[in-house]
RNA sequence: GCCCCUGUCGUCUAGCCCGGCCUAGGACAUCGCCCUUUCAAGGCGGCAACACGGGUUCGAAUCCCGUCGGGGGCGCCA
């Protein structure tokens, strides 16, 4: 039976804004259950919301989604047999079928003027009554409304819901869900603009494109039922359902701007890894089933399991994400890691548009010591500063209490005498003369290196000193567009730099 | 207000369906130690949870009922 059907799902955006992680998690799950299963993909752009989609927002949505990682066998641009896949495009098909369901009786035409049935509802909500449609419309022949609405009348279709009973469905990740039909009242299906509504337009292209598996957020759960009752109206089969839980900010809250970044286009942005976010979502509301957590699209696509999503909320945690994003960083080979680093540092003005084969190699020494503990590749033109910007009269509080100490000012005047006449410097060099300073002046460690360490990076922490001497003296001689000052040149600037402070102390 | 969903460490979760293997496992964060020429990274270790109250049972995180908390929905938005 299962491989007699197969698996068929989709994704079915409206393109009002930028691709949230919530709906990204969504995409997510579909796609790799469709992977996985050999089923199909489907993109469904969902327009009929005149005011607020548009079509820079559905190329972003179809960006990002390529950004993803997530392909798909049919949609817009795409093609497919059951196209066309943009809702504002299928409108002819939304009239045959709620006209075929008003000449059944099993719809009506619906005069109420929106204001009234903003009232009404009001008014029932006041109450602490469940706002239903009071079925004024419901016995007017459908003779009369077409007579009406000939004489210039605006009027929307409602679905005719049976008064009592239950919907029953069973749920993916929910099990058993029951609606009863007393709430649910009579559904808009055709707005007076002649638009279809949003639960009428999914069920017709769900049903006409085979969907079987519709898997969404759980803010669609209580849509289900009407929906239901549309496949029922039509004597047409349901597919099956699941709802995913909601994703959260740390105040558990819908998570918004407020908690951070929320699209996929920022996390984009910020230099974070599609398979990390893929990684991430998928963590979500999911587990594998092994511990290994670190894992590839590939690999997710083989251990996916709809039955292991569980049912509560999740909060969006950017904490593990970015050490998600860490991980799969490490993974990168180098190439990679210099191609998807170069437009931050250009961005910053530290790169040039034109590279030279040994800048390119320099670069990517240094992009692979700075990337160790970055969460993202947004962060690395702050740790490049440590090369490029040198400033002894700008030092921070900690810096200053470190060069402070009598023990300091002995190590950095014997250190800027030992190279007062030198022109050749490098990191074999330094050690030398550390050698020396720690015998003469028997100050050694923490002690000795730390001032060292402020006096050539005008920073109290950074990387290894004998990563960055090299790394510096190799990079002060490339040109960059942004010079950057040598090892002496810097010990002269923070020796000028300490007599000056001493006047001062004097 | 009504309806639906949901409730295990600070966070994501495993275990729950099929009670005993749970002195509740892992990961992130946090703390400590090690490594170390600082910080970070890395290695090792610690802290830390079954929302609460009743049942059922020899035995409950697991089954039942109730309470409380959280979320979603109640549109001519999707």
């Amino acid at each position: 039976m299962e491989n007699a059907e197969k698996l068929r799902v989709r994704f079915a955006p409206s393109p009002t804004g930028f691709i949230h992680v919530g709906n990204a998690r969504t995409a997510l799950f579909n796609w790799l259950l469709a992977r996985q299963k050999g089923g199909i993909f489907v993109l469904r752009v969902e327009d009929t919301d005149l005011e607020r989609s548009s079509q820079e927002y559905e190329r972003n949505l179809i960006k990002d989604l390529h950004w993803l990682g997530l392909d798909w066998d049919e949609g817009p641009n795409t093609g497919g047999k059951f196209g066309p896949y943009r809702q504002s495009e299928r409108l002819e098909l939304y009239h045959q079928y709620a006209k075929q369901l008003l000449e059944a009786d099993q719809a009506y035409y619906c005069f109420c003027p929106q204001e009234e049935l903003e009232r009404e509802r009001a008014w029932a909500l006041a109450e602490g009554r469940s706002p239903v449609y009071s079925g004024r419309c419901r016995h007017i022949t459908l003779k009369e409304a077409q007579e009406r609405i000939k004489a210039g009348e605006k009027a929307a279709i409602r679905l005719k819901v049976p008064e009592e009973g239950l919907v029953r469905f069973t749920d993916l990740v929910r099990g058993e869900v029951e609606f009863d039909l007393k709430l649910i009242g009579d559904p808009i299906i055709v707005r007076s603009n002649g638009m279809p509504a949003y639960n009428f337009s999914v069920v017709i292209d769900d049903a006409l494109m085979d969907i079987t598996h519709v898997i969404r957020g759980e803010d669609h759960i209580s849509n289900t039922p009407r929906q239901i009752l549309l496949y029922q109206a039509f004597g047409w089969p349901l597919p099956v359902f699941a709802h995913l839980s909601m994703v959260m900010g740390k105040d558990n809250t819908r998570l918004s701007k407020r908690h951070g970044a929320t699209s996929v286009d920022q996390f984009r942005r910020e230099g974070v890894l599609p398979q990390a976010l893929c990684n991430y979502l998928s963590f979500l509301g999911w587990s594998p089933p092994e511990g290994k957590e670190v894992l590839t699209l590939e690999e997710l696509v083989k251990l996916f399991d709809l039955s292991r999503v569980n049912r509560s909320a999740a909060i969006f945690d950017y904490e593990k994400l970015y050490w998600l994003n860490r991980q799969h960083i490490k993974l990168l080979p180098a190439e990679k890691k210099l191609t998807l680093s170069l437009p931050y540092l250009q961005e910053a003005g530290l790169a040039g548009e034109d590279i030279t084969p040994a800048q390119s190699q320099w670069l990517s020494e240094a992009i692979e010591l700075f990337l160790e503990g970055s969460n993202k590749f947004s962060d690395l033109p702050e740790k490049f500063l440590l090369i490029f910007d040198f400033q002894p009269e700008s030092l921070d509080e900690e810096s200053r209490q470190i060069i402070s100490s009598d023990s300091a000012r002995k190590v950095l005047k014997a250190f800027i005498n030992k190279t007062a006449g030198v022109t050749e410097f490098n990191y074999e060099f330094f050690a030398h003369i550390t050698g020396e300073i720690k015998k003469e002046t028997g100050v050694k460690g923490k002690e000795l290196y730390h001032p060292l360490r402020v006096m050539l990076t005008a920073r109290a922490s950074g990387l290894e000193l004998d990563k960055f001497i090299p790394l510096l003296e190799q990079g002060a001689k490339l040109n960059f567009p942004r010079p950057i000052k040598n090892s002496l040149e810097r010990i002269r600037e923070f020796s000028t730099f300490l007599k000056l402070q001493e006047k001062q102390e004097a």
